[in-house]
DNA sequence: CCCAAACTACGAAACTGTTCGTAATTTGAC
DNA sequence: GTCAAATTACGAACAGTTTCGTAGTTTGGG
């Protein structure tokens, strides 16, 4: 229950589950074992113990008002990527966002679509830059 | 000692030596340890024992012809940050590419150089499948 | 040849993350 | 009110990571 003011980075099972949150808002122990038993196997009382233990650290809240506790993300999906991100720039990349930017954008097929949002937020970068 | 062909990701602690290794080059246990302490602090032996537990892994190869065994790493940087920025890609961000890359680029200054290599590689893709 | 210094090997402890079994509690149906 | 089903709480086992102390080995200088 000891819970102080910076949310540590989530561990993968963490992130697993913040998915689902994220997905679908506040959901149940319930909720979430049967979406996660779709993707990889994982025991309803594990699911459980790894909530009370965000809880602990603060990663989500919950609402107990009910006899199946809510629980809800409490960092943002956009937050908590933004913070994996820079964990990962910081461990592997030497801080160099091109580095990584260039990696990422190699090491996959991307969406003519998709290419072209990037390129507008680079025109968008660029332009406050100047 | 036991090897196979498979190369696992490196841990964080692992990853900090495979920095060192990438940018020396062949490196003496001692050689890494006086560049890491710069960083953070581990001992000696910390450091040895990590490379002996690399080397079982297959992540780093060793020349023991001198007194100092001579390590260097097995996989390149450039093939080892593919695999970490993929990983973190399907753990976090539903394999979304776009998404990661304009959280990337949102979250850290980028310089105008670098946003014009990017741009450069934008290019190049939007030609290929074109 | 002998010793000190540098090095490697190895085991074990401390810590973290993940898993699940079991016990205790709550709730609704009857 | 009682019981079964669903739920929460908790402890403990297990695995992987990181740390370091200690012991043994090698080497060069004297």
């Amino acid at each position: 229950m000891a819970r102080d003011k910076t949310i540590p980075r989530p561990t993968q099972a963490e992130t697993a589950i913040l998915q689902v949150l994220w997905q679908r808002g506040p959901s149940t122990v319930r909720d979430i074992h049967e979406v996660l038993n779709g993707e990889r196997t994982m025991g309803y009382t594990t699911v459980l113990k790894l909530l009370q233990i965000m809880y602990d650290k603060g990663l989500v809240r919950r609402d107990e008002s009910r006899r199946s506790h809510l629980y809800q993300a409490v960092s943002s999906q956009r937050r908590t990527q933004q913070q994996l991100v820079t964990d990962l720039l910081d461990r592997a990349f030497g801080g160099s966002m091109r580095n990584l930017v260039m990696h990422a954008l190699s090491s996959r097929k991307t969406s003519r679509a998709d290419l072209a949002e990037i390129r507008g937020l680079l025109d968008e970068l660029e332009e406050k830059q100047r």
